[in-house]
DNA sequence: TTGTATGCGTTATCAT
DNA sequence: ATGATAACGCATACAA
């Protein structure tokens, strides 16, 4: 039998025993003796054989892949860099588990829930990781009624019978804040996600109560869609305004350097007029005039703890919540003490 | 039989047939009566039949999935924004087609060359698109001796069994050195990828062939490495020179943009002292400041091409070599004419 | 057209 | 406790 691989039939012919033995034997269960275990070892080996992927998959019921569906319209996508290093995370734990990535791409949350009902209906991945939760996302229900074992990034505001892995943002928005604060700035804008993300609500949220415990009453708030292109006209409008802020706090990286260029097209000087940070710490943010001061937080180790609790969770284990260590606030060069409030004056 | 989704087994037997006429009627195939086929399709109808993915694969040895492997430090991936749209364009026309996507990430060449091996081995996928082509690409020969259909993504620069689908990137590598004479430079240097990868290469041969039909001298090359520290480093390097270049044509955006910050960081005004050009037109391209001249590159639509010849492919279709339209020269305002050279001397 | 064998590993059942 | 046997899952190919 020449270039066909060899079967679990092969190993036990070979080995002198039965297919179920083998079977057995190969996958370290009791019921079979040391000496036959050690002649099927050995007869595995030196066919060369390895299991069927798919023979395994048809009579397991499993398809040993999980999923993950990103909803973000494909240009934009690029310009976020979370999913790949999140995904890079995930795959070094799947990889070492021989478990594959199943990924889907799709433009809206329409196709984002048929993407859902086809991975599970086809079976194609054991479980989904759920992100960019929304305001009272409908797809934990979708979901549950699958019955897809499912791990959320980020807790969800609804209820929800998932499992968490968490990556709390408010810290480091605190941070940002009291560092402005601190440095004098008392005009202190947000520039923020789409509302009816679950992270850009909760950025907005630690912005407030931010500005409020330090006795501030929370500046004007734009929300935005964490593009480029989306934070370019928020920046605008708020420095149209009567009495512009002095510092701008971001809801993420991509719309804080935007909002730099923005300030720079208006003629403001970041960080004199104006002072900026950030959220995610890019790698393109350390290499932006001026360095960005901004948020770094660890996607690559969130995809690792996410992958690693979706496979206990789909092994039958039952996991609780995870906290990861929130993003710690790194100060470059893009936040500096306002400028006096005669000079504001005078350009505005 | 509550729950129990429906076998191929309940519809023959619903429609009094045998399990052969139930598959051949479904898959629209010759050898069922008119007659037989609509019973047929009304019992699989009524009982909400789907196929089974899992069975499938297992009888035709087939996994209805094509694989994509990416070689890169997790952290630097994010900055790209290839990757993503190229995936959001495959992901379009496979989900069309009911395939799904499989990837990988990992973060050297061996890790890769295992994981080839094992998306073969396990049966994975029926096919895989090679990226990231490198000079003398060892990938091709492993590729070829597992035999795994594959589709490269541009054309290999030694013998490739493979069929090749490519964006030739010199013509707007050409276009910006052109547009860059144009204006008036002359010392115009390159910033090129790094030179074991052939689109690194091909970048930098373009832009030394465009150099000398312009009858100039190719400037300095600083080979770096497509990210924003290398890019760092590299444009320092040149504008430490005695006689330091009044324009840049960088390999890729990322590069670019930390270019021009570096340059900012050294005091000199882009473009009033130094002009820079990029390649892809990431969507921060255009919300830099100054905005960013570029190469538009449509990677989406690349991928959506990739994954149709590798579908065909696949499906044993023969398919030659595809070229996509290549990236469009987009003018921004990160060039300008040079400065006089008196005004430059006196910075320098 | 139909019945049956095939692909492959897992698992429940049975005999020792 | 150890091992054999057979059924299972499901679509497809082929002989009847």
């Amino acid at each position: 039998m020449p270039g066909r691989r060899p079967t679990i039939s092969d190993v036990a012919h070979r080995a002198g025993v039965s297919k179920g033995a083998v079977s057995y034997a190969l996958n370290n269960r009791a019921g079979v003796g040391t000496a036959t275990r050690e002649r099927i070892f050995a007869a595995a080996h030196e066919l060369g054989w390895q299991p069927s992927h798919r023979a395994r998959s048809l009579s397991t019921s499993r398809a040993f892949a999980l999923g993950l569906i990103i909803a973000r319209p494909p240009r934009l996508l690029g310009a976020d860099p979370f999913f790949p290093s999140f995904i890079a995370g995930v795959e070094t734990v799947l990889s070492e588990h021989g478990r594959a990535l199943v990924l889907q791409v799709v433009p809206d949350s329409a196709a984002e829930k048929a993407g859902y009902r086809r991975l599970a209906a086809e079976g194609r991945v054991d479980g989904v990781f759920l992100s960019d939760l929304r305001h009272d996302d409908s797809r934990i229900a979708l979901l549950e009624q699958i019955g897809l074992p499912t791990v959320t990034l980020n807790r969800p505001d609804g209820p929800s019978p998932f499992t968490a892995v968490c990556l709390d943002d408010r810290p480091g928005i605190t941070a940002a804040v009291n560092h402005l604060v601190q440095i004098g700035h008392t005009r202190i804008a947000h520039v923020a996600g789409p509302h009816h993300f679950v992270h850009g609500r909760s950025r907005r949220l630690a912005y407030e109560a931010a500005m409020s415990d330090a006795g501030l009453a929370p500046g004007p708030v734009a929300e935005s869609d964490f593009t480029a292109a989306g934070s370019a006209q928020a920046t605008a409008e708020l420095l149209a305004l009567a009495e512009p802020p002095t510092a701008i706090v971001y809801a993420n990286d991509l719309m804080a350097i935007s909002g730099i260029s923005g300030a720079r097209q208006g003629g403001l000087d970041v960080p004199g007029d104006l002072s900026v940070t950030g959220f995610d710490d890019a790698e393109l943010a350390a290499y932006v005039f001026p360095p960005l001061t901004t948020v770094r937080t660890d996607a690559y180790a969130w995809g690792q703890t996410a992958a690693r609790v979706l496979l206990a969770i789909v092994d039958g284990t039952q996991h609780k919540d995870v906290d990861m260590p929130p993003g710690r606030f790194v100060v470059r060069a893009s936040t500096a003490p306002p400028s006096t409030s005669t000079e504001r004056q005078r350009r505005s």
